[in-house]
DNA sequence: CTGTACTTCCT
DNA sequence: GGAAGTACA
């Protein structure tokens, strides 16, 4: 096809050869050079921790060696740019054609762009697809055609599309391998050798690589799976699937783990067995959940940095050193929040239950700030996944529109742990120290009987610390925090009525939390475990501030862009973005529904409506257009303004008028973007659909 | 059977 | 905090 040239199908996080859409695309299209390019500077701070490294070693060997038994290779490039790295591939095989599979974090949107607008420049013909999601993200709008601010409304959706998510694709039986020869790779080191040691256990416990990602994936579906709902409650259960890092990776699709579970699903229906269909339908929520963590990534690149309702601007977050230090180390005083801290340093993992408990501990009751937590799931979780990751901390943080409230500590019994850990199990393992403790003392040894102490051999403050901050401490801090809050927030408002405070909105946008220097390196209890960084990671944490030690209730903002609030949202609201789904050529299979779960929520957004604001300026907010004509038909255009959906939320909300309008409870949702950032990586609009025909840019 | 107090879970 | 479920009069 297209003239005979080979064609690239670029692997990234999709590190299978069963339904990949690029690689089937490039099997189709002739002779394939498939290629990895290790770049991880353009990761930014989020450099890739020391098991994600691990992880991805292994699955891009699993998949070298799928791939030569099916007629090729995997070419690694170590690379600082990755677009150049495809062009010098395009120079040394003459490929002609390039495929790739979508990508959903802000890096990636603007990388990716760039590539297929670079690469388009220069005759070659790109394409790219879905294969990461059951819908794309600008498949699922509510009835207006906007975007939904809402899982429960998303996910609905979701299970209520008149079109099913495609098919899994078979593997190809057969690649036609290009021309490699001056192309060489190069060698990648994902480990350095102090790191060595630590990986070589992690190979105990898991097997990367896509058809191990599919066996676990089986054996999940005919085991734990109709146990789900029962058994997702207990901290160390061996019943979740265990998929999140082959997901992560991409070594199993979404859209199959869809389908087999839905299969499942019809069976247990017919069976009549309710307590399958339920775990098939918490189950698929959880990969709903990471459905929406792409769909918020895509329409808010900034989420993993940003709250994504701004009424937290003015949180005084404890930036405390001592307390994330003690929260790493796992040295809070919580048995059941040590535990959990101490098996994610051990192991890279934790169940998402105790992901909850160990980061709502840290958000609401050391309220540190919650970008340092999510940095640190990030440098330590086997399955660290930036958009994933920032869902769960917003979440917890209570900066989504459906989160839960921020000034409540949540079940704080919670964090004695026997809804989870009910026999102690867990906090013994984990923490060798309590293991003497009678079960009925072992979650909270600071009201223990010292005889009952003293018989287990804990004496607390020297082997095991007393509570870092106690429960109703942490409630009242909260509140004094939250009072503070609301002061900071009258007096910026009072400040720009008066004129006299323009600069602070800017300023504060600017000045984001810095993260500790260096926070692999500090962490370690054990010098077994010593993560040196390669110079490479030490560089991204180098130029960070450090937080000031002597001001821990120094007030620190969670940035957001600059809003004028003098003028009402009607006089200026940005175009509104109409037809994003006019390009889509909807599947046409009929729709199976079966047995789906598609009660509608109410949408329950919370009350928080301390500022009263209801006019406000998204001025910020450019316009821009949301379509674009290409061959013949309009195609989705992904646009900072087309994705921002705040002025659509302006304006029916205000029209609305009612009391229980969003914007009044979040004045300034939705206005967490600044799009001059991502204007300064160049791109203007990204194409994300996956017909770019050559030279149809430009 | 309905009303109501109580519990659980919430992305 | 509130919806949705549960137990019981």
């Amino acid at each position: 096809m297209s003239g005979g040239g080979c064609s690239i199908v670029w692997f990234r996080r999709d590190l299978r050869v069963e339904d990949n859409p690029a690689l089937a695309a490039g099997v189709r299209a002739g002779a394939v050079i498939a290629v990895f390019i290790w770049a991880p500077e353009e990761e930014g701070h989020y450099y890739p921790g020391r098991v994600s490294r691990w992880w991805l070693k292994q699955s891009l060997a699993h998949l070298d060696s799928s791939l030569k038994s099916l007629g090729t290779t995997l070419v690694t490039k170590r690379s600082t740019d990755s677009v150049s790295s495809l062009i010098e591939i395009v120079k040394s095989t003459g490929a002609t054609q390039l495929f790739f599979n979508h990508l959903y974090d802000p890096i990636s949107l603007v990388r990716d762009h760039r590539a297929k607008e670079l690469l388009t420049d220069y005759g070659i013909a790109v394409r790219s697809f879905n294969a990461d999601l059951l819908y794309e993200p600008w498949e699922v709008n509510d009835d207006q055609g906007r975007p939904f601010i809402t899982f429960s409304d998303f996910w609905d959706k979701c299970l209520s599309m008149p079109y099913d998510p495609a098919a899994p694709m078979l593997p190809p039986k057969r690649i036609t391998s290009g021309d490699v020869s001056r192309c060489p790779s190069d060698v990648l080191v994902f480990e350095d050798e102090s790191e060595k040691g630590s990986n070589a256990l992690l190979a105990r416990a898991w097997s990367p690589g896509w058809s191990n990602a599919d066996k676990a994936l089986t054996t999940f579906i005919n085991g734990p799976l109709i146990e789900y709902s029962v058994n997702r409650r207990k901290a160390d259960s061996a019943t979740t699937s265990f998929l999140s890092p082959h997901l992560h990776f991409g070594e199993v699709s979404v859209r199959k783990v869809f389908h087999l579970v839905r299969i499942k699903q019809v069976v247990w229906g017919n069976e009549g067995n309710t307590a399958g269909e339920e775990s098939v339908n918490l189950f698929l929520k959880s990969i709903g959940l990471r459905e929406y963590s792409r769909y918020l990534s895509f329409n808010h690149p900034y989420s993993h940095e940003r709250p994504l309702l701004g009424h937290l601007k003015f949180f005084p977050w404890v930036v405390d050193e001592g307390y994330f230090k003690a929260w790493r180390q796992g040295r809070t005083g919580y048995p059941l929040v040590d535990a959990g801290m101490r098996e994610l340093w051990a192991t890279g993992w934790l169940h998402d239950r105790i992901r909850v408990v160990v980061s709502s501990f840290f958000v609401k009751v050391l309220q540190l700030p919650w970008r340092w937590g999510m940095k640190y799931f990030w440098d330590t979780l086997l399955d660290a996944d930036l958009e994933s990751d920032a869902l769960g901390w917003q979440y917890i943080s209570g900066t989504l529109p459906d989160g839960r409230e921020f000034d409540r500590i949540d079940n704080p019994q919670q964090l004695e742990g026997y809804k989870f850990d009910p026999n102690g199990e867990y906090v013994r393992r984990w923490l060798p120290e309590l293991a003497r403790l009678p079960t009925e003392w072992v979650h909270h040894p600071w009201n223990t009987p010292e005889s009952v102490l003293q018989a287990a051999g804990v004496e607390l403050g020297s082997n095991y610390p007393l509570p870092i901050v106690e429960i109703d401490a942490a409630k009242a801090r909260l509140q004094e925090a939250l009072s503070e809050m609301w002061q900071q927030e009258a007096a910026w408002r009072a400040a720009i009525e008066n004129g006299t405070d323009e600069g602070l909105g800017e300023s504060m946008e600017s000045a984001p939390i810095a993260f500790p220097r260096d926070i692999q390196m500090e962490i370690d209890p054990e010098p077994a475990r010593n993560n040196n960084a390669p110079a490479t990671m030490v560089r991204h944490h180098g130029d960070q501030r450090v937080p000031s030690m002597t001001s821990s209730f120094l007030r620190v903002e969670e940035e957001e862009p600059s809003v004028d609030l003098r003028n009402s949202a009607e006089d200026s609201r940005a175009e509104v973005p109409t037809n994003m789904n006019l390009g889509q050529e909807p599947r046409r299979e009929e729709s199976n529904q079966g047995g789906l779960q598609t009660v509608r929520n109410n949408n329950n957004l919370r009350q928080f409506d301390t500022f009263g604001l209801q006019n406000t300026d998204y001025s910020t907010a450019e316009s821009s257009s949301s379509t674009r004509e290409r061959d013949g038909g309009v195609v989705p255009v992904w646009s900072p303004a087309a994705s921002s959906f705040s002025e659509q939320l302006v304006g029916e909300e205000n029209s609305l008028g009612s009391g229980s309008s969003y914007l009044q409870r979040h004045p300034q949702s939705h206005q967490i973007i600044n799009w001059r950032r991502l204007s300064q990586t160049g791109a203007r609009s990204w194409e994300m659909e996956n017909t770019v025909e050559p030279n149809a840019i430009g």
